[in-house]
This record gives structure tokens, sequence and C-alpha cells, in this order.
DNA sequence: CGACTTGTTCAAAAATAATCGAACAAGATT
DNA sequence: AATCTTGTTCGATTATTTTTGAACAAGTCG
């Protein structure tokens, strides 16, 4: 049945490929496309580990953790397969994530002169990560907040018994919906300066 | 009493208990053995609706923005029956949303004279909920934060290669991490003026 | 064209998170 | 003490999210 999963680690990282020591290793004819796997360095394992948690705080998956945090801590462009091999990540997910990273402005595709594969980089200026998730993530939601209160005054409207109460609701909420709304771009443009 | 239930909900709330009747069965034999739980209000029905958004956009679980929406749109304290009925809960839920919420700061324990079930309200200070949330979900990441870079410096002085690539990422790493130990107080003052 | 590469899509599996509910504890009440 | 009320705990169940993998486009190259 359903084990319990022992892997209980304490580190976030999952088991990521390692260079194998063991050399003696047969080959039997040429190996088929599966690449060895480059390792990865201890930098780029505690990158990764680093962003999978800042990831997580953000409610965001870890595959999307890893392979920000292996571009962040890889100097050169990377290929769509070299993430997948080296996080060991099934395509699918590998293709998910940098859809979704890219659509947060947290990953560029960049052009790799004589490769047709595509190349990603790490997004490293704050104003964009910062800014890409407040549009994705929060804006939307702030945005819909202004007719959810327009709704809500509605229905008070109809409801002719506690009326004063509500009301000082509907305008708190009000108060809240404009403090986001000035201080979320205060927070960019700050963001700007780093 | 009163208010017919106007259900307009493109539906974040999921169906909670409403007055009996419309439906297809007329045979009103068939009553929960517990009390009749008193139908919520249209106020209280969108007034849930929105909380339950706002949490859901900082992944909060559900059932605990149907705690605080209901507390919120409550003029009374609440007794921790009310919450189990009027949002259909279970009492595993509503004690385990309550103690997290209560962590949060974002609902009150208050004594009411006369009874001895516990009620509660929604904190509505703005400086306490946001500073409750950030204290529980977000500083405890930053403060291990420092810790983290720390041992990227150590790992990368092992590494001789690509040395001041890696040590430009630390910097920003660093800079990124002093950008929000500086903000979050900041954005915590301004909510404390609303 | 046909064989290969490269990446996407999406149904299904696996993993994780949320919720339920029965058993239990701690007090009150009789 | 026995019982009732009120709420908590925690394993089991259910729901949701994430990941996988195999099929499939869309190109490329000879």
């Amino acid at each position: 049945m359903s084990k319990k999963p022992l892997h209980s680690d304490p580190p976030l990282v999952k088991p990521l490929p390692v260079a194998k020591g063991g050399s003696v290793a047969p080959a039997p004819f040429r190996v088929r496309s599966k690449a060895p796997a480059q390792p990865l360095t201890p930098f780029q394992r505690e990158s990764i580990d680093l962003f999978v948690g800042a990831f997580s705080v953000l409610s965001l998956p870890r595959s999307l953790g890893e392979i920000y945090g292996l571009l962040y801590s890889s100097e050169e462009p990377l290929a769509f397969d070299d993430l997948v091999t080296r996080l060991d990540l099934s395509k699918g997910s590998v293709s998910e994530g940098l859809r979704l990273l890219r659509s947060l402005g947290a990953v560029n595709l960049v052009p790799i002169e004589g490769s047709r594969k595509d190349h990603f980089t790490a997004e490293t200026s704050l104003r964009r990560l910062a800014g890409g998730y407040l549009r994705d993530r929060i804006e939307p939601y702030l945005r819909g907040g202004e007719s959810r209160i327009e709704l809500l005054r509605k229905v008070s409207a109809t409801d002719s018994e506690r009326n004063d109460f509500q009301q000082k609701r509907i305008n708190q909420l009000l108060s809240w919906h404009r403090f986001f709304a000035r201080v979320l771009p205060v927070f960019k443009a700050l963001a700007g300066k780093i």
C-alpha cells in the first residue's frame, strides 16, 4: 500500500543527479541519447535550495524554484534539455514551469547563435521579478476587489437591518483597498532602485 | 430573519446552509437532527465570498476565508458552534481554522458574559492583520535567509571556478535580502496608519 | 519525403493539502 | 460520581495541485 514517504529529508533539495564515481561502467554499444547529466555544482545546489524555499513562501511549486534556482546559479544560458536532465524533471514539468516563469517575467528566452534549442536565463532585476509577480498574482484580485465591494454595498442596501454596521465594514474594506492600491506602486518603485 | 436568499454567485462560495424550499424535494421531513442552521444574510455571503478570494490570494485555505468572512460580517461575536453550523464545516475544521487564524492574529477570542462557549470576533486592525501574516509567514523565511546566503558564500569559497560570477550573485542576494528587511517594517508602519 | 530534434499538450498518476469525524479531554451541571 | 457541553486531536478520507509520460505538432536536415 502507500508507503510512508521515508525521505522526510531535512534538506529542501530533492535528490538530484550527482557525479557517479563508478567509472567501471561497461558502456555497451553507444549510449542511447541518455545524456550523462552534468552534475550540479555545490553552488548550484545551494542556490536551488534557496530558491525552492523562497518560491514555497509564495506557494509556488518546487519545480519552479528548481528551474529558477539552476538558471540563477548558472553563468551561461541553459537549454531546455539541460534543465530536464540536470534537475531530473520531466519534459512536461520543465515546459510548464518555463511557461509560468516566463509569464511571470522571471525567466528570459535568449537566442543562442547556431543552436536551434531554446536557451534560458534567470531574470535578475528585482523590479521585473517583483513587478511580474504582483502583476500576475496580486493585482488581478485587487482590481476585482473594487467591484466586489460595490456588490457588497448593493446587497447591503437591500438589507434594512444592521445597516450602519455593514456600512462601517464596507468603508473599511474600501480603505483597505485604497491602501493596497497605493502601496503596491510604491513597493514596485522601491524595488526598482535595487 | 427575512431576506430571501438571492444566490447570484458565479461561485467562489461553496453551497452553504440556506433556507430550505427552492429545490426539487418538498419533503421537509428529513431535518437535521441538530438545530437548523440560521441562514446567512446576503451581506454575510458576499463577505465570505470576498474573503475566501482574498485568502486564496495568500494561498490560505477556503475554510479560513469562510470563518474570517463570517466573523467579519457579523456584528456580534459568534460561538464556535455558530461557525460549525452556519458554515457547514466540521468541528475539526473550525477548531483548526480558528487556531490558525488566532495565531495569525486575525481572530480574537472574546469572553461572553454568562456563556461558557468560546466566542470569536474578526480582528479588523490592518496593522495587526498584516503584521500577523508577515510575522508568521514571511519573516521566518527572511530570517533564515541570512544564513542561507552565508552558506552559499562558504560553498562558493570551495569552488575555485566561476568565482566572480558567484560573488556577483551572492552580493545580489544580500542586497535583495536587505531590501526586504527594510521594506517590511515600512509596510507595517504604513498599515498602522489605516 | 522520411527520419530526427525540440518542445508542447493533456490525461493520468503521484504527491500534497484540506477537511471530516469519531474518540477523547476538560470542565460544568445535576 | 455520572452526565452533559464544549472544544481539541489526529488518523482517515477527500480534494486539489503537481508531476509525469506518452502522443503529438512543428520544425530541420539530408
